[in-house]
DNA sequence: AATCCGTGGCG
DNA sequence: TCGCCAAGGAT
């Protein structure tokens, strides 16, 4: 059957071939293949790798992770980003021992129902640890088929995914091993047909890519500009009392959501970053305090807008009995911060401030 | 459909 | 230095 499409055949020679060893391939399991691919969403492989080891250390099964606390499932995942994937793998994770005896769903209409799993990570699942025959396509797959097949459709756009879902759906089914097709085209896309770069001497798809043949795989795939992010200011304050900051837990219904951080906020027009940080502590906690003088300040890119976020020592105005917060808040010796999640920015200051800042306070 | 959601590496 | 990009999903 492999032999309907030849080009089908001649990449799963090559992925065999060519494969990575990478700790979610040696035991394929349903588990670890749902985790490995919520880890893998916009994230690259080298990030991804130590984050799965330990998270599968921590939790071993469905069951494990369904009885963890959320603090320590973020705390495993914290600096790795999209912190709603760590959020809802821990929620989908009670869903599957209440509905499906902790077992992963072998269909993807079931998988699909899970939180943060959407078309591509059920397709994945499915054809992965169940060699069921669906395309998983993914944004190596789109570049890869964009090119292969010189694609005009803007790959950053939901039709071009569905085309190319279309184009492979038909190959999955023939190609006898749907799981090696699949990681077998974003291997290559990972590997040799590269956003930059693109090794074309060693692709097994070369002697059929139509850019190729038309000397045009600069201009494939197609994509939108980006728009430009914004910049926003961000005034933060540590405040000391009894040898110990205050820190407060983000809303998990936000950005950062369920991760820790120091009180503060944006800068507002017209207001200094000493105004803003007084202003924020006391809307935020309901506290009076002078900022004391700045710390450190960090730049950080997320995925929206950059930020600098300067920091003040702050200094009690009022009696810390008056702390008021719709949202945890936490009196933390410093040097027992580590046991709180973070966000990247914060530990960015972390890194600043040094090991025995804790000293000064 | 368009926007929001993190982070680190790379050229 | 800085924009681009990575095994996307939710709303």
């Amino acid at each position: 059957m492999a032999d309907e499409v030849p080009w089908a055949t001649r990449l799963q020679a090559w992925f065999r071939r060519h494969r990575r060893v990478l700790p979610w391939r040696s035991n394929p399991s349903p588990y670890r293949v749902w985790v490995s691919e919520v880890m893998l969403q916009q994230t690259r492989v080298a990030a991804a790798r130590p984050y799965f080891e330990r998270f599968l250390q921590a939790f071993p099964s469905v069951r494990h992770l369904a009885a963890a606390q959320l603090h320590d499932v973020l705390r495993l995942w914290e600096g790795l980003g999209y912190y709603g994937r760590a959020r809802n793998l821990h929620r989908a994770a009670a869903m599957l021992v209440r509905d499906w005896g902790g077992e992963l769903p072998a269909d993807v209409a079931s998988l699909r129902r899970l939180p943060g799993v959407g078309v591509y990570t059920a397709a994945a699942i499915a054809s992965i640890a169940y060699g069921l025959p669906y395309a998983a396509v993914d944004g190596n797959v789109l570049r890869v088929m964009a090119r292969f097949r010189m694609l005009a459709e803007d790959i950053g756009r939901d039709p071009a995914r569905r085309r190319v879902a279309e184009l492979l759906e038909g190959v999955a089914r023939q190609s006898g091993d749907p799981s090696a097709f699949n990681q077998g085209l974003m291997e290559l896309g990972a590997l040799v047909c590269t956003p930059r770069a693109p090794r074309c001497g060693a692709c097994p798809l070369a002697e059929e890519c139509l850019a190729l043949a038309a000397e045009s795989v600069d201009a494939y795939p197609v994509k939108a500009p980006r728009r430009a992010v914004p910049h926003v200011q961000v005034a933060i304050g540590l405040l000391a009392h009894a040898g110990k900051v205050l820190i407060a837990r983000r809303s998990e219904d936000q950005m950062l959501g369920g991760l820790w951080e120091f009180p503060g906020g944006k800068q507002q027009p017209g207001e200094s970053l000493v105004q803003t940080v007084e202003r924020e502590m006391l809307e935020e906690v309901n506290l009076r305090v002078r900022a004391r003088g700045q710390v450190a300040a960090v730049q950080h890119a997320y995925s929206h807008f950059r930020m600098t976020m300067t920091t003040f020592r702050c200094e009690l105005a009022c009696d810390p009995a008056d702390l008021r917060c719709d949202r945890p808040t936490a009196w933390v010796p410093w040097e027992r911060l580590h046991e709180y999640p973070f966000p990247g920015a914060n530990h960015k200051l972390f890194k600043r401030l040094g090991a025995d800042f804790g000293t000064t306070l």
